[in-house]
DNA sequence: GGTAAATTCCCCACGATTCCCCACTAAATC
DNA sequence: GATTTAGTGGGGAATCGTGGGGAATTTACC
């Protein structure tokens, strides 16, 4: 499981450190420890999928409307990157990635289960913003 | 496999690199290491082909509708070029196949699998932002 | 048919980027 | 306080993209 959330820089070449604790998840829990880099298909960040979810997700691909698919396909799958973090735990992103993301120098990763996003920080904190605005009046019963 | 997307430019002669990931898998997957590329038949771009998949594209036609055989032959089987990249990973296109794709200096090449497609950049950023736009409201279940 | 021009192909070379390794610092752990 | 671990920076080698020169081939034109 992913959770938390951590930030870290991203250095003048692009490089930014995957936080410890998602190495330690992709490393106990994905066998192969590889990572499925992409856009998120509606939200200004991006999502990363470890391969067990990366192919339910080309499942899910199957399944949603046909009308869509072309869309995602293009907008989603095919600029996937993968990665296996290199020996500090680094990945280096492709310039439409960093951009879909309008990722600059303070990097945000958020944990989400079986995957985990990766924001530039400021759009992080303006999201948040919204989010609490949106449950402002919500009560939840449990 | 053929993913992630990267942008090269065509020099004044008409050259464009292939992405080294894309020779790679073509090299190590693709015995020939030869590409069959033609025009898309509903967007505006090239697929390039590696030998295997050609073929069954050729395979494909046979069973498409009799009525549509035709148009399709002339429209993508007929301008197909043949290619084997130069010892520099380069190709050099022909007039008609840059034509179609809109082809000016900025070349971008999208991974789909088997094969890729080949765009200018410009009509490539023009369809993401469709794409997206149409995703917008779209909520994937997985 | 012969000459000139243009195009294509093959090679080399340069600059930028990427990759891989090492090192430093700060924080956490014992 | 010593040791480990995480995040970050930098150096050097290798790779990649790109431009250009010249030979070979093709095309155009007289």
């Amino acid at each position: 499981m992913f959770q938390g959330e951590f930030s870290n820089n991203m250095d003048e070449k692009g490089r930014v450190s995957i936080p410890a604790p998602f190495r330690d998840t992709l490393r106990t829990h994905h066998t192969d420890g590889q990572l499925f880099i992409t856009r998120s298909h509606n939200t200004d960040c991006l999502i990363a999928y470890p391969t067990r979810e990366w192919k339910r997700l080309q499942a899910a691909v199957k399944e949603m409307p046909a009308k869509l698919r072309p869309h995602f396909k293009r907008a989603v799958i095919t600029p996937s990157q993968l990665f296996s973090p290199d020996k500090q735990g680094r990945i280096l992103l492709a310039c439409a990635l960093r951009q879909h993301a309008s990722l600059s120098r303070s990097v945000h990763f958020a944990g989400t289960g079986e995957t985990f996003e990766i924001w530039d920080k400021a759009s992080w904190d303006k999201q948040l913003v919204t989010d609490l605005a949106a449950l402002q009046d919500f009560e939840l019963d449990m």
